[in-house]
DNA sequence: AGGGGAACCCGTACGC
DNA sequence: TGCGTACGGGTTCCCC
């Protein structure tokens, strides 16, 4: 099978797409359709769009160029040049615009050289066909994803309200300790506020928080400089590992060597409430009580 | 201001 | 068996 006939990106099977899987796709994507033009534009579910109606989606898109496709928090980015309205006297009238892909849950890109296969085709909500004939779709089973085309300036504001990336060199240790510490919410919140901190959610924050050996329940605020300064050590050691690994539990995953993600196999955390703590053997800890979501700690190795 | 709660959506799990 | 309903999950928006 051609590279060009794989999905390169699937539903997760628990927990959804945080830094490490969309690294994976973002990166995965750029080396498949950076340059590409596209040629055409189908709207099949206009609900997941935001900030253009499914009329200016199409206009906008239509004829653009893929320049680049990233990661900005667990948010694929897919830049554009697109032709900017009328043009003033045959001058160039180029402009860079972003598609902002979400994809929550069950939302995922796929780039395919073939008509989707009848499961994959009934969940399409946003098709984007190529110049060379192959098709990048936005597929989303339960559409709390979402597809937003933003200007340059208005990703600009958008992604400016986001915190720092936990991997980014320029985040310092007493930039993290000062932006984590400022807060009263649990340990954990204050590391999945993406206003705070961008791209961490439950998976990661668990995983985190464990290998620091900190209670997640914790007011972010008692944490010490020396507890701060490990829990982001620790933090970017899960999450290079896991895009070393591609990700964690993709369900039909597979990348275009044929692999699915692996990180699920180093986790000792997540999804292990009841099982023995890796460190200590004492059974891990399965809470509800912190934010409403799924918390797994050790009781007695993280204080 | 910052925090709480609803809304978004539908497959899955569960109850009758 | 089949139908109905509750649930989950991150982000945004509204309200207090």
């Amino acid at each position: 099978m051609p590279l060009s006939e794989m999905p390169l990106s699937e539903m997760p099977q628990s927990g959804m797409p945080e830094l490490p899987e969309t690294e994976t796709i973002a990166r995965d994507l750029d080396a498949e359709v950076r340059g590409a033009v596209v040629s055409q534009v189908e709207v099949q579910r206009a609900d997941v769009l935001r900030e253009a109606t499914a009329a200016e989606f199409i206009a906008s898109v239509t004829h653009a160029t893929i320049t680049r496709v990233w990661r900005r928090a667990k948010l694929v980015v897919i830049d554009l040049l697109t032709r900017g309205g009328v043009a003033q006297e045959g001058a160039r009238n180029e402009r860079v615009q972003h598609l902002v892909v979400q994809p929550r849950f069950t939302g995922g890109l796929l780039i395919a050289g073939e008509p989707l296969a009848a499961t994959d085709a009934a969940y399409v909500c946003m098709s984007c066909t190529l110049a060379d004939g192959r098709h990048l779709h936005y597929k989303d089973v339960r559409r709390l994803g979402t597809v937003a085309l933003m200007t340059a300036e208005r990703f600009e504001a958008y992604q400016s309200a986001l915190g720092p990336e936990p991997l980014d060199a320029r985040l310092t240790d007493p930039m993290f300790s000062g932006l984590i510490r400022a807060s009263k919410q649990p340990v954990k919140v204050a590391l999945m506020d993406q206003k705070r901190l961008a791209g961490v959610g439950n998976i990661y924050a668990n995983e985190a928080l464990w290998h620091a050996g900190i209670d997640p329940s914790r007011e972010a605020r008692s944490l010490s400089d020396t507890e701060a300064t490990t829990l982001l050590l620790k933090l970017r050691e899960v999450l290079t590992a896991s895009i070393a690994a591609r990700g964690t539990s993709f369900r039909d995953y597979r990348d275009a060597r044929g692999e699915r993600g692996r990180f699920v196999e180093q986790l000792v955390a997540y999804g292990r409430a009841g099982l023995a703590c890796v460190r200590c053997e004492r059974r891990l800890v399965g809470t509800h009580a912190i934010d409403g979501r799924g918390t797994v700690f050790c009781a007695t190795c993280q204080r």
